[in-house]
DNA sequence: GACTTGCATTCTGGATCCAGTATCCGAAAT
DNA sequence: ATTTCGGATACTGGATCCAGAATGCAAGTC
């Protein structure tokens, strides 16, 4: 009973969301099996929370209570913020403490730029050497990524799948900065999705027909329009909650450091 | 690996040669002054001592050994290393510590196709929006950049002059990423440097006037080429460094002045 | 009644301490 | 003599403990 009821009167005052404890306790549980170290556990466990939605972006990231939520010490959980520090999803404010970090609508906007910039050339790349088995493989994880619908599964069938689109096997260091765009924008991404209309959702399948036929300017166009499309759904949910959300943001009296 | 390291210049024997101990110990001097976290200081020690070559690739990171060099305890270094691993200079081994991560031949040439692809289009960008006081800090910098010869404050100026020439503090997110892979290939930089005929010295004042005239594609093409050359510097090195050091490096180590 | 200042509470950052495990060396058996 | 098994060593990862700093509350004063 350590946490107070301070939930009501400091952070989760947007009643959007039920109290993030009770999720994170979820999250903790699903996690529970056998990890080599709590570590590891720790940074899976609140990076996941992060990019569903269930520790949102402002939030105030105690470090206790995240300790004993997941069932660690403090010490492991400051590593896993580290390492989320790094990643660019939680930022740490100099002996206040670590929160997570929101994309304002022109990073978002950058992030896309990039993701288009780096992922049509590695798809570039990756069909001048493309294989049978790569092909096969690609196919399967299309088809798992288009029907895999909730959150968790949803979000590592479509990162396999990339895996294997852009090779992420041999090029390594291409496929780790992808990645790392593409975190900083999944919290919202899921959130777009909710809303989203399903037009696209065959979109894998569509973008392996035309790897598989060996046509690389219309698999690319068809790559860079997938992101086009996200992107504005994003940045447009991104801007109507800079507009909604300011009101409720000027209420806490948050200063900025 | 490494057996010297454990047959007793790692352990004890202080004051044996001009190990990375007191080398480390020298930067972990210059470094004393005032820190907000001892944290963020022992990464900077670190991170500077690898970048230099004080601590080469492969080198195994003992925590204890760090911690007392620095004079700090273990914890922050724990802290250093984790940052490290995220920023992809060092290696964890689960249970077995953590090494200085080498770069193999194949992601060299990976990171310079990706700095090619990033920096080129970042400074498309850049040259789009240019403005006078902007150019003057360019040339500014430029200049000290050109002027600079030494480590640490050689490295400083350059990473100040392209973070002005990309427009860093607009597009902070690219200029993240190219920062990330210029820290890749940071330490293989200096090294190539050392054997550099000094052809290009003059390469960013040739750039700011490019720049400055407003004609894209030749300072394009100009970043292009200089970014090529010291690619090819590099793996020269390298490959040199993986056929002939192979053997005898891994176990003798490298006398660096 | 409002503002300022001082004190108490709380939380982060750091240090020390403890347990688990991987490596290394030696001894014994084949 | 070689190989394998067991114990000792030592290092990493985790937990508990301690100090410093920032925030919030309250009391006193203008």
């Amino acid at each position: 009973m350590t946490a107070q009821e301070r939930s009501g009167g400091d952070v989760a005052a947007p009643g959007t969301t039920a109290d993030p404890e009770s999720a994170l306790a979820r999250l903790a549980g699903r996690h529970a099996a056998g990890y080599r170290s709590v570590g590891v556990m720790a940074y899976d466990i609140i990076r996941e929370a992060i990019l569903d939605g269930t520790l949102p972006p402002g939030h105030k990231l105690r470090q206790e209570t995240l300790a004993e939520l997941i069932g660690v010490s403090r010490l492991p959980v400051r590593s896993a913020l580290i390492q989320l520090e790094s990643d660019g999803l939680v930022e740490f404010h100099d002996r206040r403490g670590a929160v997570v970090k929101s994309l304002s609508v022109d990073q978002a906007r950058e992030v896309y730029q990039l993701r288009i910039l780096l992922e049509t050339e590695a798809l570039r790349q990756s069909m001048s050497d493309m294989g049978d088995e790569r092909l096969a493989r690609l196919r399967r994880l299309g088809r798992t990524a288009d029907e895999e619908q909730e959150g968790a599964g949803f979000v590592d069938a479509r990162t396999e799948f990339y895996a294997e689109l852009y090779d992420a096997a041999r090029r390594p260091i291409q496929w780790e900065l992808i990645e790392e765009l593409r975190l900083k924008v999944g919290r919202y991404m899921l959130g777009w999705r909710l809303v989203g209309d399903g037009t696209h959702q065959h979109s894998h399948d569509e973008l392996t027909d035309a790897v598989a036929a060996g046509e690389v300017e219309p698999a690319v166009a068809l790559l860079r329009h997938h992101l086009e499309v996200v992107r504005d759904g994003v940045l447009e949910m991104l801007e109507a909650e800079a507009s909604e959300g300011g009101a409720a943001a000027t209420r806490r009296r948050r200063a900025r450091s």
